[in-house]
DNA sequence: TATTGTTATACTCTATAACTATA
DNA sequence: TATAGTTATAGAGTATAACAATA
C-alpha cells in the first residue's frame, strides 16, 4: 500500500497545507476576514454579479450556510444583495468597489506561496506548475 | 507578478484541495469525527502518550481549543485523560484500542488521492512526490 | 512567578429541517 | 409542485481572557 506515488504526494501536500495554516489565518485575521467570508470573496466577480445559490455552489455548501456569510459580508459594506430582474425569489449578489478592494487583497494573501515553495529552484517550480496544469487542466 | 511558478503551482494545489473538500467530509461523517477531531487522532501517537499541550502544538491551535476537542474524543471512547506521574499538571493522552482503529481509518481516508492526483501517469505521480520530498525535507 | 489545563464568552461555520414567497 | 432564500436549532471550531492547581 506504501508503494504508491500518487498517494505519497497527496500526504506531502496535505502536511504542506496543514502547516500553512496559522499564516493564512494570521493573513485573513489582518484583513478581518472569516475564512467562509474570504472564500466567498473570491468566488464572487466584481464584474458578474451572481445569486446566492451560485455562491453555495461556488462554495461548495448548502444555500442556508450562505445566508449568514453575506449578512456578514453585506454588514461589512463589503458586498449588496440587489433583486433579481427576471424572478424576484433571486437576489443577486454585488461587491462593492470595497468589496473589490479587499478580494484584491485576500487574492494576493492566498496566492502567496508557503515557505518550501517559494524555495523551490525555478526549474522544480515550473516542473510542478506544468505538471498540476495537465493534471487538473 | 503573474510571471511566478511557485505562486501559480501555489494556487492550483489551493483550488486541488478545495475541490476534494466534499470527499473529506463525507469520509469523516462516515466515521463519525468532527475534522479537528480527526486530526487530533492523526497527530496522537497510540504508542506514546502525550500532553494535552502537545496535542495543540501538533494542530496548531490553543491549548483551550484542545479542552473540547479532548472531551469529544473521550466520550468517543477513542481517547483516555491519564495523570502525568512527574507533574501533577499535566495530563497525558492515551489512544484506546477502538481509537488506534478509528485513527488508522481516517489515515488511510486521508492518504487517498484525489481524482486529479491518482489519474496522474506513473512517471508524473513520481515527479511530483520526489519533488515534495525535496521541498518539504 | 510561570505553566497546564479548564472555564467563560462571543462569534463563525455546518447540517438539517421547516418556512415564505415566488415560479 | 418545485425553487430561492431565510429562519431555527444544535453541534463544532476559534480566539481571548480569567482562573485553579501546581511548579
Amino acid at each position: 500500500m506504501s508503494g504508491n506515488a500518487a498517494q505519497e504526494a497527496w500526504v506531502l501536500l496535505t502536511e504542506l497545507f496543514f502547516a500553512d495554516k496559522p499564516r493564512r489565518a494570521a493573513a485573513l485575521a489582518e484583513l478581518g476576514l472569516a475564512p467562509m467570508q474570504a472564500g466567498a470573496l473570491q468566488v464572487l466577480d466584481p464584474e458578474r454579479p451572481m445569486p446566492m445559490s451560485a455562491l453555495a455552489q461556488g462554495l461548495l455548501c448548502d444555500n442556508s450556510n450562505v445566508t449568514g456569510i453575506v449578512d456578514r459580508l453585506e454588514a461589512a459594506g463589503l458586498v449588496q444583495r440587489r433583486p433579481d430582474e427576471h424572478d424576484r425569489r433571486v437576489k443577486t449578489l454585488v461587491v462593492t468597489p470595497k468589496g473589490a478592494e479587499v478580494r484584491a487583497q485576500v487574492g494576493e494573501a492566498m496566492a502567496t506561496p508557503p515557505p518550501a515553495l517559494a524555495a523551490l529552484p525555478a526549474t522544480d517550480a515550473r516542473v510542478l506548475r506544468d505538471l498540476l496544469r495537465r493534471a487538473l487542466g
